[in-house]
DNA sequence: ATAGACTCCGTACCATGATACGGAGTCAAC
DNA sequence: GTTGACTCCGTATCATGGTACGGAGTCTAT
């Protein structure tokens, strides 16, 4: 198979595949001198693997040693036991790591349809120590860029916002704000309570920003209202 | 305490506490307008908590959506429910998988000093084959052929060698000594740790072949030394 | 009240893990 | 044997998660 159909099989882009062939986490099946690479079937499989390690927190390098564990001829068999011990015992740490994370997250759950007013139960208490922050959720959508306008459709918004309490508010309206189509960048203040807002007044409006911050659980409002 | 101190207790640079802020991870906890940051005790565990979200393969956005679920007063403990549950969700399949990685390592070490054959079994082998025994593969390695010589030029070396500690690893040295020119056969002792080998000494020579067994991470020695 | 240690803040820089680009080369199908 | 899709390769760029710098400001102890 070739490196588009590897790629697109293992579920990455072409250029990940010769990432990952720089990096020494795959051979380089090439014949001779000039060609297109041909990959075995179950390259695949492999690639699927690296992503997998990826998102479990090992690097790259991590993940090839990992891949190139092995008894075969050649490697030295109590070497290779060691480290595979060494690894061994790293992946149960993160497990069992993963599995105080779980837990925790499961006594949350449990103390959330509580009865309790004023239980303000975080994953940190329930993980171990205390410690208390909080900014309301939000849906994680897809970015829609923005580009510049050449001029004088662009124009600042300012508006109120009351309800953020911590950077994390900010951070969360911030993101929101510059999701919405038409809006450029959203500058937030915490101190202030305000956001401004570059939009391209042709593609959006304020009433609509305002909308997009109070469905995040804030109240908002332009000043000059 | 002061920055200094919160980053040193953490283990982590003073300036990672000032991006964590930044990042929202954190609250800023200044006074009035300027002055120097004092935290909370518990803030060192929270910072602990995103360094270890962190190894685990959590984004920073990750871990901050984590620190900041919570049973709020009142409002939508439904949604901060649904939330926690999702974020289970991932922590759980994170946990499966890496559950799989461990018994993959489990299998590859255990298969170590096993049965006789040199059997190529990497991380993969025993990651794809989730408990059904899938094929190992059989390294295909190129031997030279080293054909019996007529007369007396063909000799017998006796090698000590140190190190090997299962099957495998006499298969791996007995393939290495066999691929070597001038190397008829090898037969290979664990249990005396030692190696017959019949060689043509007009090919090579007993101080080369010490050197193959020790290049693989053995040691060997002549006896009659 | 002054030294010395620590902190502030913005900005620049870094490593990792990708992604994108573009002109030339390769391949398979017609 | 030409076309058109795909590939090659080097290099540039990007996002994330930090780290480093440096001049000015703040604290604390003497």
């Amino acid at each position: 198979m070739t490196i588009g159909v590897l790629a697109e099989a293992a579920g990455v882009g072409v250029e990940t595949v010769r990432f990952y062939e720089r990096k020494g986490l795959i051979a380089q099946p090439r014949k001779p001198q000039r060609g297109f690479r041909y990959y075995a079937p179950e390259t695949v499989e492999r690639i699927r693997f690296i992503r997998q390690a990826q998102e479990l927190g090992f690097t790259l390098r991590e993940t090839r040693e990992l891949l190139s564990l092995r008894t075969a001829p050649g490697a030295d068999c109590a070497a290779v036991r060691a480290q595979a011990q060494a690894k061994l015992d790293d992946v149960m740490e993160k497990t069992r790591r993963l599995e105080a994370i779980c837990q925790a997250l499961q006594t949350l759950i449990a103390a959330c349809p509580g009865k309790g007013p004023t239980v303000a139960c975080t994953i940190l208490d329930a993980f171990g120590s205390q410690g208390s922050q909080g900014a309301p959720q939000q849906v994680k959508v897809r970015r829609k860029q923005t580009k510049a306008q050449p001029s004088g459709s662009m124009k600042t918004l300012v508006l109120s916002i009351s309800g953020m309490h911590c950077a994390g508010c900010t951070e969360t309206v911030k993101s929101l704000l510059e999701l919405e189509e038409g809006v450029q960048t959203a500058a937030l203040s915490l101190e202030e309570a305000k956001a401004r807002i570059l939009y391209d007044s042709t593609v959006t409006e304020p009433g609509r920003l305002v909308k997009v911050v109070e469905r995040a659980g804030y109240s908002a409002s332009t000043p000059a209202e």
